[in-house]
DNA sequence: GGATTGACGTGTC
DNA sequence: AGACACGCCAATC
């Protein structure tokens, strides 16, 4: 686990920083990535900071950030409510009913990339 | 600056 | 299995 910066403005950086890491084709949780930034258990604070990171440039990966069910909580902060199911089926992740089909087999850890933050 | 809200998570009933 | 409750803490009103 590598210190993380404690200022709040740097929390959303980190979220940032952590969902441009997620791999093509790979998805992650809202609570995996709190938990990296030290703030497990607060994974509203990753879900309101990714609201914001449709106005960051370049756009994130967002549609690869899911919550602990696989299911597509955000789908709808997308130009259209299909694009995170398209997006995600294109990159070969099966998506039924508004969630992942196999999520935790997709399940992709931020912790494992934690010392190149 | 107190109250409300939220792209969540886990535990109970 | 499905519904409900509570905690978390920053951002916004």
């Amino acid at each position: 686990m590598r210190e993380v910066d404690k200022s709040t403005t740097n929390f959303y950086e980190q979220v940032y920083a952590i969902v441009r890491l997620i791999p093509r084709g790979r998805v992650t949780s809202y609570g995996a990535i709190a938990k990296v930034l030290g703030r497990a258990g607060s994974a509203r604070m990753v879900g309101y900071a990714m609201k914001s990171a449709s106005l960051v440039q370049p756009a994130l990966p967002a549609h690869r950030v899911v919550n602990s069910m696989g299911l597509l909580s955000g789908r709808h902060a997308f130009e259209t409510d299909t694009y995170m199911q398209e997006m995600l089926e294109n990159e070969g992740i099966a998506v039924e009913n508004e969630k992942v089909v196999n999520f935790k087999d997709y399940f992709w850890n931020p912790n494992e990339l934690a010392d190149e933050l």
